[in-house]
DNA sequence: CATCGTTGCGGTAACGATACCAGTACCATA
DNA sequence: TATGGTACTGGTATCGTTACCGCAACGATG
């Protein structure tokens, strides 16, 4: 900077000035400036700018990296995040997801983030606490139970469990089960299972329907307690599958010798193009996560500019995509056996 | 610091080396600076470090990170790059992958990062050239055509798809297609994708084999493309799946009537355990997608601490997993009909 | 003509750490 | 009793920016 003061014949404040915009400089000036900065290629040092601003214009996510790779969701709501952090000029930090509240404010306390963003957050979050604590600024993807003050960006399980089960109310279907994975890091009071288990009894209800609750992972100990349990309850004509539980599911379902859609209807509730992957063409609820991921760094990055604003707090819709997972079940129609479903490409 | 110098009673720049430990403070007032630091709960201003030390402790990771969500590999990179960095107390910086030079430089000249790691790396690569022209530490997961000096881990494409192919022609397979998917980012000259066409091509001329090459993605347009290719070329009785194309390959083949494993044996390479996924589970050559991001991360972290060492350059080898695509084609053994394919699970 | 508001810019003290250049004490040796 | 070596530690300039405090010039105003 002091080169480029020299070179333009200014002060070097007056280079800090065109460059941050802070003071008004005359035109020509600040072209001379300008002229300079672009002949020498001169770029900010961001360390000495976070030393003196304190803000390092940098955000942190802690993002829950699968080790063994089934966790194909979180791949999209990095992207969304990716996508509004680098429009508005800020870094991306990525560490692996960590309950321990110390490790959440490691980037805070260090000067290297500005503010965090959490993924997979508890109904009762440890992590939340100490954020709230020292007024750290911070977003989720997701939500607790009390969420005073705290701006988020969350999936409605609730509401689209209720519309998957509507559906299948439709479709005839009287007898259903609820997947739910076994989450990774957080504990029972992880807040998908618990309001999407909210949604499925409440509808159960409101339907007179029947309903089974089931957690399970993708290991091939859960296939087959999944291979059980629909043995065991043969009444059960159809399925709601969360995140990756489709996969033991439908796994579990062909060495039954039930036929999906012929004898058995699937919804899954994914964040990723999995129809593209599985056959058949599973009939879906979308959960929009590359824009959860952009809304929930875009929140964050709010608080940043203004922080006396209001939280901003959101509760995204899934809808429904029918495909080739979900015709009635046999009972109540013996006739079709034979035909095609219909399909549908998205 | 001078808080805690004060509290000690010493020069601040003793705690800076009980801090760092580059000189030898007594064991005595080692133990009451520390003392005072946890009292205090200090830590040290990464920005102010970096400053002064004109290194930042943080790499930065250019990712591919999909818009869409099918890339659903590049995930399991990311945890291995994470562990790494992590491990060695470097944060790690995630930017959207691009092929711009400039892009690529910019979180070092601003002193965001201290190196870079590359993926999707072009057999000639413009932002190679670049950061060699200014000596920037990087390394690479994937690989150029000329690798002098740079530090790089990669996959064995052309290995792993000899293997396969040999597989498959002791399966009695004589005609194979190769599926590569058309790369997001980078143009024909996709590492990957020129090195499993040269293993492909190598290996069906040493075993008498006739193939085919396609390229494809997973939008509708690409599935129509695989079924009217395998409906011209009815004799290919076998493929392998580079990556996602497994998906528009398997639903073609549904659409053709074509059973696998019965009618059709498939491969896929991939770094997802997407066995677990699809039904039928696919005999896989598995990407060491996990380690392969570890290394990269390592190899560009001693690059940090020993600019002068030799570059580490590995390739490492894939094995081939079987499943149940891929038992022998109908005209060979058209007695097993109704046979029933060995179950594997892993 | 003195006063005042405006516009435009310069000088420089921080920000929080690091690492160089020392300096002190103490013991062993000549 | 000097001298040298060893084992520690202190003071402070410095990294590259930012933002505060001031000042000069100039036209407008009473």
């Amino acid at each position: 900077m002091v080169d480029i003061a020299r070179r333009s014949g200014v002060a070097v404040s007056t280079v800090s000035y065109v460059l941050s915009g802070k003071r008004v400089v005359s035109a020509e000036t600040r072209e001379r400036v300008q002229r300079a900065i672009d002949e020498l290629g001169f770029r900010p040092h961001e360390p000495a700018r976070a030393l003196k601003s304190r803000s390092s214009r940098a955000i942190s996510l802690f993002f829950p990296a699968a080790r063994h790779g089934l966790e194909i969701d979180s791949n999209i709501f990095l992207s969304g995040v990716l996508e509004a952090t680098s429009e508005a000029g800020y870094a991306l930090l990525v560490s692996t997801a960590t309950h321990d509240p110390a490790g959440i404010v490691a980037p805070l306390e260090t000067g290297r983030a500005d503010g965090v963003i959490l993924m997979e957050v508890r109904l009762a979050d440890d992590r939340v606490d100490r954020l709230r604590k020292d007024d750290f600024p911070f977003s989720m993807i997701g939500r607790c139970a009390n969420n005073d003050g705290i701006s988020y960006v969350d999936f409605d399980f609730d509401d689209a469990v209720a519309l998957a089960l509507h559906h299948l109310h439709e479709l005839g279907h009287r007898h259903v089960a609820l997947l739910n994975r076994v989450p990774s890091v957080a504990g029972a009071d992880y807040g998908p299972t618990a309001r999407s288990v909210q949604g499925f009894e409440r509808t159960l209800k409101d339907l007179s329907m029947e309903g089974e609750h089931l957690l399970c992972g993708t290991s091939g100990a859960d296939y087959i307690e999944v291979l059980r349990f629909f043995e065991r309850v043969p009444d059960c004509t159809a399925a709601i599958a969360v995140s990756v539980t489709y996969a033991p599911l439908l796994t579990a379902l062909r060495d039954l010798g039930r036929h999906v859609p012929n004898d058995f209807s699937v919804i899954a509730i994914v964040a990723s193009p999995i129809s593209d992957l599985v056959t058949p063409q599973l009939s879906t609820i979308d959960v929009p996560a590359h824009e959860m991921g952009r809304l929930g760094a875009e929140i964050l990055l709010q608080r940043l500019a203004e922080p006396d604003a209001p939280p901003s707090q959101m509760v995204l819709r899934g809808s429904l995509t029918v495909r080739s997972s979900g015709p009635p079940p046999r009972r109540l129609s013996s006739t079709n056996l034979g035909m095609a479903p219909a399909e549908g490409r998205t």
